[in-house]
DNA sequence: GTCTATAAAGAGATAGAC
DNA sequence: GTCTATCTCTTTATAGAC
């Protein structure tokens, strides 16, 4: 893959509604040359088919959501204060990019049949929550659980499954909370029980 | 689609490892005939394509799931104690068959597209575990939280986040605890505080 | 280096005999 | 229900203009 110019990566974001929508095994390349206004052999010139565009994309939403995560582990604060800033931030660059962001959650498979994107993947969700988890457990803002890694599983599930159920695939009568994110935090944060 | 007799319904989960390994995009319906022992125009006399055949085991998978769950929930005990039936009767179930588990946990995507897909989930999932957290708010053995939807995303999220990072991309140095399901409930429950 | 046009190859799906 | 042969559509790849 050659090195993609921005103007051409921002161009391919138009593309993105369609593959969320039917699926990128349904979506043509034709079809994503013409909604992205990008002639098709340009796309088969930097990219060597359809899966290697969709893992560019997903490549730079990852990326994105792993810079902006690590600037808020970095700020002041207990590690609960900095974990829930560090969860808005993963749900709010998920939702702001909704197509980019369905398509995503909706082909885990493909990211997990991918080295690199696994690599990003836990780069942008699991790494700095499993390592705010085990700071809280030291400063003692968080309690000490057996296995972070399922801490950072419970959070990063609730993430996707709330951004799946609330924007890639709503129920007709399902009122979206406000503040999901603090909402969401505080059931995972507080627990089911009394 | 026709009736799938048992013999072919079984025979096609020959293919599910194949399917979950390399995605459906990737998978010939030519090496899916194959590898079940099917002959190609069998395939296309009862389905009407690759989709088809599947949305029928995803189908399955999920009426199986939903019948179990239901029986779970229909047990005595207090809504916990039944939650937790629920819970690990759907991690055992989706574990149990390992490959048409990671097929649908790496695809939600195809589910989302399918109406009467997203019944069988909510049927298999979000249902008991919603109802459940509603009888437990009202026995008092659950908190009463706001939104028991969120509740059973958190959930329904820790499930499949933990299923997709233990069975269908496990790391290499990742040791998967024996009660998963035991454990992963302990940190839903009683959350992440001290 | 980038684009237009088009040819070649491969897979999905179908038709009709058995 | 199953087989062989075939048709069609998509992707891949290339040749050549700019």
């Amino acid at each position: 893959m050659r090195k993609v110019p921005a103007q051409i990566a921002s161009k391919l974001h138009l593309a993105l509604p369609l593959i969320a929508e039917q699926g990128l095994e349904q979506t043509k390349i034709d079809e994503i040359a013409d909604t992205a206004g990008i002639p098709k052999a340009t796309l088969y010139y930097y990219f060597s088919g359809k899966e290697e565009i969709l893992a560019f994309l997903f490549e730079d939403m990852l990326t994105a959501i792993a810079d902006e995560a690590s600037i808020a582990m970095g700020t002041e604060g207990t590690a609960v204060e900095r974990l829930e800033a560090v969860v808005a931030t993963q749900i709010r660059l998920l939702t702001q990019n909704r197509a980019l962001g369905s398509a995503l959650i909706g082909d885990l498979g493909r990211i997990s049949r991918s080295p690199a994107l696994v690599d990003s993947l836990q780069s942008a969700f699991y790494t700095p929550v499993e390592n705010l988890l085990i700071e809280g457990a030291g400063d003692g803002s968080l309690r000490a659980i057996a296995n972070p890694l399922l801490g950072s599983m419970t959070i990063f599930g609730s993430v996707i499954m709330s951004i799946l159920v609330t924007v890639i695939a709503p129920a007709d009568d399902l009122d979206v909370p406000n503040d999901l994110a603090g909402e969401l935090l505080d059931v995972v944060m507080r627990g089911l029980l009394p």
